[in-house]
DNA sequence: ACGCTGCTTGTACCTTTGTACACATCGGAA
DNA sequence: TTCCGATGTGTACAAAGGTACAAGCAGCGT
């Protein structure tokens, strides 16, 4: 799949199969205007190529669906990978700035964010993409783990479930309020990493 | 509006009126298959009442599911409220139970927590829903924080907004893999109350 | 009784959409 | 060259859906 036949340049900026311009195109409409809007003619349109290309690409809207968000598991799982192998966290300063930028530059490309929570609602119907959209999760609370670790915080493992959860929580909010409000995630992750580091929190918390 | 001409009970538990009786079918609708499968005849058919009658109370699609969703937003409130004002907390214990407990309930009314998030993706696009959302947020926060004070923990209004973060991040987990998990969510929260309302952490304070 | 007003319902119509499919085109393999 | 498979494109058609509407009905104030 995706061989070489590039004849074609594409609207946007990369040189790139008329595949992938239909998937891109497919997350664009799905950002801007949820899955809902996600329609054969639509997709056509965004991407500039005639309706019978979508359905000979993706013999279906499902397909469609699903393949639009596995392409975007796999570009965001790249695009994490690479920003985290780079990443030496050497105190939780490292770490929250680490957060808070990638969350920044995720609003920049602003409704990309939507998509992300598109995702999660279909795959909650979708056990495919549930399965996909797993591993993703898997692997961001490796990473998180790893950092946290690093910081000789205590059950690395479940530690990084909850911050992610936390980071979640925010972007969530973000999604409606339609402001950034970094400061307060800077805050929060601060103060959060901070007492759980602390060695009192650390040496099993009796009750 | 809802007066009192109940000649005829739903095929649910209540007597109510067709205008509830079809703001309910949607919420079902929307919970189990998605906001993209509210259409009028499927409504319709689900509340069991003749096509022309979505249309009569709510003449456009759009209409149906801001109404839908305000609808979910004043009956959430509504039990919420009820819930919280029962509620005195005297230790971590108390309030993480209470929490563990919410949340169980949620997800034994199961599809239900669905539609939140579909409400959610939906607000990101509606501000008027918006509007309604962001009160709903603010009284749960400040219900919260209400809690969090009785356990002296410093910064309640703000600390109020990271656990109803964190609730909301192992929610959505929870979404797509459909099993409980209560245990960890549990873990997580005395953690990370027990933490932050450590002497060393904060402020002075009791134990 | 009368008519007004709010509800109820079936149906009609036009648009959007999914999907099939027949017809190009084109780049190599033979 | 000829053929073939992959790729591309326009059009057709049935199904689904949004919305309008006209005609019915039930109560109620006068």
């Amino acid at each position: 799949m995706t061989k070489m036949a590039p004849k074609l340049a594409s609207h946007n900026d990369q040189i790139e199969g008329r595949r992938e311009l239909i998937l891109r195109s497919t997350l664009r409409v799905i950002a801007e205007e949820g899955v809902g809007a996600v329609t054969h003619r639509r997709v056509a349109k965004v991407a500039n190529v005639p309706l019978g290309s979508t359905i000979y690409y993706f013999d279906s809207r499902l397909h469609l669906l699903r393949e639009a968000f596995d392409y975007y598991l796999a570009l965001s799982t790249a695009a994490y990978e690479t920003v985290n192998r780079s990443l030496i966290v050497n105190n939780i300063n490292d770490l929250v700035d680490f957060v808070v930028t990638l969350n920044e530059r995720q609003y920049a490309g602003a409704p990309l964010l939507l998509a992300e929570y598109e995702l999660t609602l279909f795959a909650a119907r979708d056990p495919e993409i549930a399965k996909s959209l797993h591993r993703w999760d898997e692997l961001a609370v490796t990473h998180m783990a790893r950092h946290l670790k690093a910081l000789n915080l205590a059950e690395p493992q479940s530690a990084a479930r909850d911050v992610i959860h936390l980071i979640r929580g925010y972007e969530l909010e973000r999604l409606s309020y339609h402001k950034p409000d970094t400061e307060k995630l800077r805050k929060s992750l601060t103060r959060i990493l901070t007492t759980l580091t602390s060695p009192e929190a650390n040496t099993e918390s009796q009750k």
